[in-house]
DNA sequence: TTGATACTGAAGTCAAAACTTCAGCAAGGA
DNA sequence: TCCTTGCTGAAGTTTTGACTTCAGTATCAA
């Protein structure tokens, strides 16, 4: 089924899913890149580089901005950090709950 | 084309990009589970459940043990920890390179 | 022993999404 | 002006993977 994805962090696992937009998140570490630049070492067509794109776009992991005729395309770091947060949050409940676990099996 | 992933990185945002496994992992985070009992408010078969787990054992973000005719299910908050990485690799990078752009920017 | 419960495995269905082709259109250069 | 480059949009194809059904098997309890 696979109800629609709502949250932000929802949208950027969404998003992070995918071997190909991960790959092309690679490529836009070492610096900014056309849309063609990137559709040749990601081995697709642009047009599905464009999609890509949109996706990553959406969810505020990417900004590009279409300077004559090329699209320049950057990262944008701050959208890790909603990744991060979901991180967080999990982690600090998951092992307050092992701790409090461990300190049952401690009483006498 | 979305080739095969490879890293334990990749495997993993590839087990979150699914909106039910990100239930799944939400349900036991408040516990340990059966396998019926996420498949209830899941709103999946049993069967369902089974390949979700599957996918997350193998990424390190869940553990599965059988007793008796019942499988338990628990988190394993270590799993986070190659997530936490990613996210940490990239932000610094990406930020580093950014304060080299601006300081270029600020040459006279 | 019998029946109910809890999962497992194989096999198939189906919809989402990744990708393509193709026909534009606008910008830049000769 | 004319040609090339770089992207865009619509539309269709193909693949992936989430989900189901159904037929087991093992465990537990009466």
């Amino acid at each position: 089924m696979n109800r629609p994805d709502s949250t932000h962090a929802d949208r950027i696992f969404q998003a992070l899913g995918d071997a190909t937009r991960r790959r092309l998140i690679d490529l836009l570490g070492s610096g900014p890149r056309s849309v063609s630049e990137l559709a040749g070492p990601l081995d697709v067509t642009v047009t599905a580089v464009m999609q890509h794109l949109r996706v990553l776009e959406d969810c505020g992991l990417v900004a590009t901005e279409k300077i004559g005729r090329v699209r320049a395309c950057r990262l944008r770091p701050e959208g890790l950090d909603v990744l991060d947060a979901w991180i967080r949050a999990r982690r600090s409940t998951w092992e307050h709950r092992l701790a409090a676990l461990s300190d049952i099996l401690r009483e006498p």
